[in-house]
DNA sequence: CCGGATCCGATTCGATACTG
DNA sequence: CAGTATCGAATCGGATCCGG
């Protein structure tokens, strides 16, 4: 049996639907937020500032889709639907916190850069 | 002197817009192909396969303006533009390096986990 | 309370044509 | 060669209404 080796830079290559996937700042704070706990959808709603439901919805779904986010529903009136990281989804939690660390740590750095541009392109 | 401490998942916070754009696959596909080389337009634009040159133009216009991606344009006829990563710009090739590796070493459990996904939601 | 369904505007993306 | 301009197509994202 023949392993193939996967390319995202090469354009057709499958692998690049799975960067699209986790590249992506929804993706990256909803993992980051989920940790190693059992979540509510509205817990989640609220620790994911600003995201609407529907975006959570369908995010969460695409995770569930590709085996990165497991979804408990109970059969409860009223509804209540928990959300946490599969084993696969735990071993993406660094690489996006490695990110969410980089943007917050160099922001600063970031927000001079772009005055500094405008700037010069202003002119 | 008081340093903010930023928090992408808090809705105003401005890193947030660092996030955007660090979590983004073109983004990271340029960087990781960019690397610790000085490379040309046209040349980068096979490297990224299937890039349009109004996104990777769009996007390197990005990446110049936060501060990540030195733009160095000879003056010629024909022109000759070179792009690198900044000292910035090299401290994101690591993170960004890691989701391309996750992507593709990853690739085949979530496309069994699509397929199944698919399967069991179609009955 | 947790979504699904729908509509709609905004943004992204891509193909084509063009220029210095 | 390295873009820009323009134009649709597609995707993303938010608001609203609805249903269990």
């Amino acid at each position: 049996m023949t392993t193939p080796v996967w390319n995202v830079l090469l354009e057709d290559c499958p692998s690049r639907t799975s960067l699209a996937r986790i590249a992506n700042k929804w993706t990256a704070m909803i993992v980051i937020a989920l940790g190693d706990d059992r979540v509510r959808f509205g817990e989640l709603r609220t620790q994911v500032g600003g995201i609407s439901a529907k975006v959570l919805a369908d995010t969460l779904r695409d995770l569930e889709r590709d085996g990165i986010v497991a979804r408990h529903a109970y059969d409860q009136m009223p509804p209540k639907v928990e959300y946490e990281l599969t084993d696969l989804g735990r071993t993406l939690h660094d690489p996006l916190q490695a990110l969410r660390t980089w943007a917050e740590a160099h922001y600063a750095q970031v927000s001079r850069a772009r005055e500094m541009y405008d700037r010069e392109k202003s002119s």
